[in-house]
DNA sequence: AGTTCAGTGATGCGT
DNA sequence: ACGCATCGCTGAACT
């Protein structure tokens, strides 16, 4: 019983069990195991972008050489790899961490947006926020127009569903409860047609169409 | 320009540049890329679950030996790893393509709760459907008690928050609108202490603690 | 092709 | 630690 505290590669045959949160089994098969500094585990197959079996960051990895089993911990989460075959296993040194540097986040919309109310509003804006905290969530942006009605705008960077309707209903809701007079709004590139059609069936809430 | 259709695991001092959706570089450092039969290809660094950057699957992989650039082209996305020093690099033969066999999933646990539905809710129900398609959504199980009251329960097999409330609020006020009188509950082992709050704000609504 | 939602979601940021 | 929202989310199911 090693504990590995080494990252690797590792092209086996094996089989991998996995319970906790979920329970799952892997028939034998010919796979990619990759173990990182912080602990992270995945199995991967031939296709698709998501890995069969994992650990995220956290977990411990030990090696039970009696067994042939690679066995990750990690709170109630356990991961056990039997190894029947071994056809290639690197370890990886000097392995880099840096971060991406990403642009076109919605919080980049969302400052656009944030610095023209006036015009995408069509009203006079008086005080505006971001990230207003409300107790049933932060809202992108809030303004305030003269006439001290509430702008209540949700930023999607993507292209929203329904689901996206009810997270601004929720923060309309609770300004509605509390006789804050309020609009609500979607900002996006794009919206489902389901999406648009459930806005359009509330007489203060509309879509706004925005780019980048 | 060499286009590549085999799967392989690449250890190499590269940068990364990304432009699609979002747009993002990665500075040079040693990174592990791994290619896949359907064209997904993943670079990773030596910490977190999530590669720096990746394509999923469908992309389109090439090899430009004069720029020692490999090239990723998916839709309107592309990928670009200019490669400065291989250390290793592996084609992977015979690369199994199983899927894993899980258990505990959601749906699991609305069987489950289907099955107890006069015990859980307290009520006699009369008939009850599972995905009952709403045009606002499905409702995980939707039970018609001997009084006409429809009881709208959205099961959820982790820990809720505030935003599965949206959820279940979006199927009650579809019902509303339509006047028919309903009850509406969240069913799952635990939930986060705000969408607890919320819940009891509503007098038609009501957690149900659950376990597999 | 479009829409919706689950996920062992993960990750980051706030309190 | 908990709660919440974003994510180049991905993946699957269904229309």
């Amino acid at each position: 019983m090693i504990k590995v505290v080494y990252p690797f590669i590792l092209y086996a045959k094996c089989d991998v069990i996995y319970v906790g949160r979920a329970s799952s089994t892997l028939v034998p098969g010919n796979y990619l195991i990759i173990h990182k500094n912080d602990g992270t585990i995945k199995i991967e197959g031939s296709e698709l972008f998501t890995p069969l079996n994992y650990q995220p960051p956290g977990a411990m990895l030990i090696w039970d050489e009696s067994k042939k089993q690679l066995i990750s911990n990690r709170n109630d989460e356990q991961l056990i790899i039997t190894l029947y075959d071994i056809f290639y296993y690197k370890e990886l040194k000097h392995w880099s961490n840096n971060k991406i540097h990403i642009t076109k986040t919605e919080s980049e919309l969302r400052d656009k947006i944030y610095e023209q109310l006036n015009t995408i509003l069509g009203v006079s804006i008086k005080e505006a926020f971001k990230e207003f905290r409300t107790p049933v969530g932060s809202i992108d942006i809030l303004a305030v127009d003269e006439n001290e009605i509430y702008h209540i705008i949700e930023v999607k960077r993507g292209k929203p569903n329904i689901s996206a309707c009810g997270q601004l209903d929720r923060y309309c809701s609770y300004f509605d409860k509390i006789g804050q007079k309020n609009y609500g709004y979607i900002a996006s590139p794009k919206i489902t047609s389901n999406a648009l059609k459930y806005i359009n069936e509330s007489s203060n809430r509309k879509y706004i169409n925005v780019n980048y």
